[in-house]
Formats: C-alpha cells, sequence, structure tokens
DNA sequence: CGGATAATATGATGATCATCATATAACGCT
DNA sequence: AGCGTTATATGATGATCATCATATTATCCG
C-alpha cells in the first residue's frame, strides 16, 4: 500500500460532509460533482474512485447526516427527564435558528418535497431516516408516558415540526414566518402535554 | 388582426395550465420549456412570444394555480356551516388522495422545500398564495367563533396540513404515510375544535 | 383569392453537467 | 533513489437545456 490506509477514506469522509451540507442547501438537483470536488481542493475527475455516481454520494451523505442528527439529538437530550426532552427537541426543531440554517438543518425540513421526485436509492436512505427519527420520537413518548399510540403521535409530531419550518423558510414574510413557528411550536408541545403548563403539573404529581 | 382576439389568449392559458401542473409534479427545476410547448402540441420556439422568460411563466402559473385553489375551496365548502367548511376542508387537504395527486394538489406541499432556492420572482407569487391562504383560514377560523389568534392559528394550521402531506409525499412507506396523514388530520381537526366530538358538542349548544 | 401580419417552427448557440478514458503525480516500501 | 501502485488531474464526450435569430406558415381582411 503506497498510500497511508486513511489517505482516501479521509478524503471520501470529506466529501460526504461537504455533499450532505450541499443537499440540504441546494437539493438534490442542485449539487454539481464539480462542486463538491472542489469544496474539497480537488478536481472533478478522481469523483468517480470514491463513488459510484452521484447518486451513490448523495444517498450516503444523506444516511450521514441522519446518523449524525441522531447522535447530536441524544448528546442534547441526554440525562433530561423525558418530557423536558421532548419539549426541548420541540423548541430546538421548531425555532429559527434551524429555519435559517438550512445545510445544517434536518433533511427532511430541507428536502421534503424534493424527495418524490428522487432516485430510488435517496429515497431509501431518506426512508430509514425518518423511520429511525419516528422511532427515537416514539420512544420518547412512551418513556414520558404520554397517553394514545406513541408510534402515531410520534409521525404526525414530525410531520408538523418538519412542515413548520419546511413553509416558514419557504415564506419570505418574516412576520409570517416568526408566527407560524412561535404557534406550532407551541401547539406541538401543548398536544404532547409538554408545553410550560404540561410540565409544571407533571411535575407537581 | 390577422388571428381571432382569442387565438394567442388561449394558447397562453394553455401553457399557464400545463406549466402549473408540471410545476407540481416536477417542481420549479424539473419543468422544461421544450416539454411544456410540445404537451401544448407546440414546438419550443415560439416560447418567448408568449413569456419573456420560463421563470416568468412558472410565477404566473404559480399565482394562476393558488387562483384556482381558492376557487374552488369556496365553491367546495359553499353554504356549510363554518365549522364544518373547516373540517371538510381539512378532511379534504391531509388525505391519501391528496398526497397521491400532486400535480393537481396545493402548491405549498408540492413545493416547500423547493421554495427557498428558487428566483424572487417565483417566491413572490408564492408568498401572495400563501397569505391568501392565511387570510382565508384565518376568516373561517373567527366566523367558527374559535378562541385565539385567528391568524397565528391559521398559519400554524396551513403548516401542519401542508408538512403532513409533504412528508406522507415524502415516504415510500405506505403504513407509515396513511399514519402520519389520519392522525394529523385527527389531531389538526382536534386542535380547532371541528372533530366528531367538538362538532356534535358545538351542535348541540 | 392574395397579401400583410401575427403565430409558430427551425435551427443555432452557449451554458451546465454527469460521466469516463487516459495521463500524471504523490507516496512509501525496498 | 527508484519503482510500482494508488490517488488525483486533464481533457473529452454527449446529454440536456434556456434562449434567440431567423424562417415559415396560418389566418382573416379587403
Amino acid at each position: 500500500m503506497r498510500y497511508s490506509d486513511s489517505h482516501k477514506d479521509e478524503t471520501h469522509k470529506r466529501l460526504l460532509a461537504i455533499a450532505g451540507r450541499a443537499l440540504r442547501a441546494k437539493g438534490p438537483d442542485g449539487v454539481a460533482v464539480a462542486d463538491v470536488m472542489k469544496e474539497a481542493g480537488l478536481t472533478h475527475g478522481g469523483f468517480y474512485a470514491h463513488f459510484k455516481n452521484k447518486d451513490a454520494m448523495l444517498a450516503e451523505a444523506l444516511s450521514g447526516v441522519f446518523d449524525h442528527a441522531r447522535v447530536k439529538f441524544l448528546a442534547a437530550t441526554d440525562g433530561m427527564p423525558p418530557r423536558a426532552a421532548l419539549a426541548a427537541y420541540i423548541d430546538f426543531y421548531v425555532s429559527p435558528r434551524h429555519r435559517d440554517n438550512p445545510s445544517s438543518g434536518c433533511p427532511v425540513t430541507a428536502l421534503n418535497s424534493d424527495l418524490p421526485r428522487q432516485s430510488k436509492a435517496l429515497r431509501s436512505a431518506f426512508d430509514a431516516g425518518v423511520k429511525a427519527m419516528v422511532l427515537g420520537l416514539a420512544r420518547r413518548i412512551g418513556d414520558a408516558g404520554i397517553e394514545g399510540d406513541a408510534d402515531a403521535l410520534a409521525a404526525s409530531v414530525l410531520s408538523a415540526m418538519a412542515g413548520a419550518v419546511a413553509i416558514s423558510r419557504a415564506v419570505s414574510d418574516k412576520v409570517l414566518s416568526d408566527q407560524m413557528l412561535a404557534t406550532a411550536r407551541e401547539s406541538i408541545k401543548a398536544r404532547l402535554g409538554v408545553d410550560d403548563a404540561g410540565l409544571s403539573r407533571s411535575a407537581r404529581q
């Protein structure tokens, strides 16, 4: 082996990180292979030594983004009681900060309307990511002792959160956009009983 | 005037209808000028006699789609009492049928994650459409005597509805997708007090 | 029915892009 | 240092596409 074991691996990971950001910022069709390579300090030709094709890169990058988000989520809510963790997650997700930073945000928000038009490979990666998110949310909802079908509730909460952020991004009017986020955030928390009223009520019990 | 007054106008309208459908089915970047012309039985060259450029066509088509949706909405709920109208609208919007027919569905659902990456012209048309939808919803909410800030509630309800349908489209798993829709639908209606329980309660009063 | 003109067609042009064939250069072992 | 190998670069190729210049056709008035 002429190059160090890790050399190509590191480039590969760098490409995935760049692609993951570009994917969320510009959408699947907006990502240009040559641009990704250039951002990594390389030229376009070497691309196919790293990926079968553009599609494979995007799918791999998307999986990575979901994995990374899961890790961040767990770290951020580590040690919190389940209701507080849910509330914190919702506050974090349905926020102006998330809205204003698509390239480091949730891919469900960034890509939802693009996805139906994408390749099978990318859709599969997306499916897996959404399922993992729903599963994680459902577990928290169960842990929190919230009544109702935790899976169904989780799926619906995810769609409400992602929808609110996605549409707040799509709208240019800042007042409307902020209002959408704030109202959605409170309504989702209220629905799960993890709004301020709900949290203090459960703390009293 | 060699051609009848209406000739070009009719072609123009036909192009807009085709573009409106293509826009929702394929996204703004997926619409090809030549394809729109071909579908209208024309060739690509004549396009610029009808529109300044592709962008102008899309923006005009999007406005038309929103206008058309408003008319359909009013017709469909005409004469209904406000709560029943709201319930019917939510049932209609957050439905498998809407999910499965993007090209004739709501553009907020079909385009939300594409929009931040689009031209100013298209974003303006989208903004105007969203505002009109929020306004209409808020009026119904007010008419129904639902407590709370009607504007904020309307914005949040729209984002929940559009988000649910958009993400149910993005997900390939039919069970998850159906579940998402059903739970979102019921939760949104419950929130407005126009679910079955809420409707019979208000009827009794 | 012929001719002016409006509507549409033909055919380029240049840009962007994914992909691939082939060339070069960096690396570390001997 | 030199060599083989691996990673990357150069430079096509062909596809798709928006846009425009120019040609052609269809229409309807006289």
